[in-house]
DNA sequence: TTGAGATTGTTCGGATACGAATAATATAAA
DNA sequence: TTTATATTATTCGTATCCGAACAATCTCAA
């Protein structure tokens, strides 16, 4: 949210606005900047490695999963891509139509719907997987190696702190 | 994406699927939990604080930019907020038709939008901001008082990096 | 003054995104 | 066996979300 404004012009607007009440900047600014870091990087690599191929974050998010994992249950790629059932099923429909992946009824339990990749779909993730990860090879690189860790183990105890 | 396995586990995965190749899993890691991190932020916070106020994130974040820079030209709040203009006009309707947001057009250069609050608006934000703060901080408690500060720079690297 | 080029918000088309309701299937107890 | 309960993926309605195309407006050089 601290996009041509400086910080500390935000936070004298917000205090004039909230003079009468005791907020915690520190955590504004960790939520903020939590939501630019994820929100540039989506951004960015939906443009640059996602362009070609025709997928969403999303839609490459459950590729992936998919991937690793297959023969993989809808609920457990719901689960693994931080999205609704609901949206899965759309996202399923969209990767079926582009020929990447494909779905089957379980044979152990009629509820389920397993997802496998067809050949198609292998071979983009071979090419396009290791594209991704130099790109975040490059994100990552923005933060001094020392700190990556810290990094890593502080937003995983975000994560587990809400979920948990 | 490291949702009910393990680090290891998906990392044995990926390995075999890419023998051939050479993966940076810090790298992976630092953006896997991020976007976990982010999501479950949002997810938790639009099921708590914002389901009363019937907004989204998005659009309290466009109400938060809006308050706190009001009168404010679209484009600003669309940079602020890190949304589309195509988006921020479709959230706007929204908020027009909440009775929370109002649009007018610029005196100065006819192209421009003006966006203020409408006095349910202000009185709205006046309770929901220091309510989402609250929740900021205790998920900013799932961090070391110490590493906080490293957290929001990494962050704030990340974005510098890929938008400058 | 005028007209080409730039900028802005909106519209359009299509793809997420989710909660609630639903149909199909499985599981458990009676 | 039957029936109530639970679990699953899908459908439905509605709200983002974005790129591209568009109309309105501004700028500035000719």
């Amino acid at each position: 949210m601290t996009g041509s404004h400086t910080l500390a012009e935000t936070e004298a607007r917000v205090s004039n606005r909230l003079s009468h009440m005791t907020l915690d900047f520190e955590a504004m600014a960790v939520t903020s900047n939590l939501f630019r870091a994820a929100s540039a990087v989506r951004n960015h690599v939906e443009r640059t490695v996602l362009a070609d191929s025709g997928l969403s974050w999303t839609a490459f998010v459950v590729m992936w999963v998919t991937w690793i994992w297959e023969p993989a249950e809808t609920r457990e790629i719901a689960e693994e891509a931080s999205i609704s059932k609901a949206t899965l099923t759309g996202v399923l429909t969209t990767l079926e139509k582009l020929g990447y992946a494909k779905r089957s009824r379980s044979s152990k339990d009629g509820r389920l719907v397993i997802v496998t990749l067809q050949p198609a779909g292998h071979k983009l993730m071979e090419t396009l997987f290791p594209e991704f990860n130099r790109h975040e090879v490059e994100v990552v690189a923005a933060v001094p190696k020392s700190q990556r860790t810290v990094l890593a183990d502080a937003l995983r105890a975000i994560t587990a702190k809400i979920e948990g």
